[in-house]
DNA sequence: GTTAAAATGATACTAGGTCTCAATAAGTAA
DNA sequence: TTACTTATTGAGACCTAGTATCATTTTAAC
């Protein structure tokens, strides 16, 4: 895997966010460098997840690129979009004065066929 | 709202599916009547999802509709695709012999600031 | 420097939809 | 039963979030 000045952009503007949407990402990184084309950034990004160094979060309005790997929950506020990392000790007990009024759970693994 | 043709030939599809993703579905509706168009079904779709006669699902690799409209969890198996309802009591204490590999939890609601 | 492989950017294409709009069909009212 | 009004439809353009192809750079190892 090479270093490149486009992976080095790339990363600097990843640095500076939590969670984005491949648009932020893509606006973000044109603006220092215009030049730098939608297929560069997509490339790095599966990348980067292949790396286990970002995580792609599928939520039901949007799909964001989320910095931080290891497992967590997410909390999306409704109303403003606002995305909340949840780790182990926040989850229910709510101490970040959330309102949860839905979850949605996916658990994925072998069902009791492919494992034999 | 008006019963049409188009919508009971949508209805009788969907009444065979547990759980579909938008392509199986236009393709089985097809089969009976090649003229009824994909505008068509994605806005009965969409209709079905508001009135809570559905639930859109949002996997990793696909996005799939479900039948089943109350508070569930999804197990998903990373071999053969299969999707499984889990109503409560099955959650995690494994009746069905599913491996469970990872899991990704949502929490959707408001925040501290927009419950203000 | 040379050179071979890796990476890039343009562009076409894909999945899973939404939007627009003229034509058609449903259902009520006469 | 016909007339009329309004919802619904199908075709097709457009959209978001990508992936695939491929000729043209670039990198980095010699």
């Amino acid at each position: 895997m090479r270093n490149t000045k486009q992976k080095q952009i790339i990363n600097s503007v990843i640095e500076q966010l939590m969670h984005f949407t491949s648009d932020d990402l893509i606006s973000k990184v044109n603006e220092i460098d215009s030049t730098i084309g939608r297929a560069t950034i997509f490339r790095y990004l599966s990348e980067l997840i292949e790396q286990k160094k970002l995580q792609k979060v599928y939520l039901d309005k949007k799909i964001v690129y989320d910095s931080c790997v290891h497992e967590h929950n997410h909390f999306v506020c409704e109303k403003c979009g606002k995305i909340i990392d949840l780790v182990q000790t926040q989850t229910i007990s709510n101490p970040l004065g959330l309102l949860i009024n839905r979850s949605s759970v996916t658990y994925y693994g072998l069902c009791d066929d492919c494992r034999k």
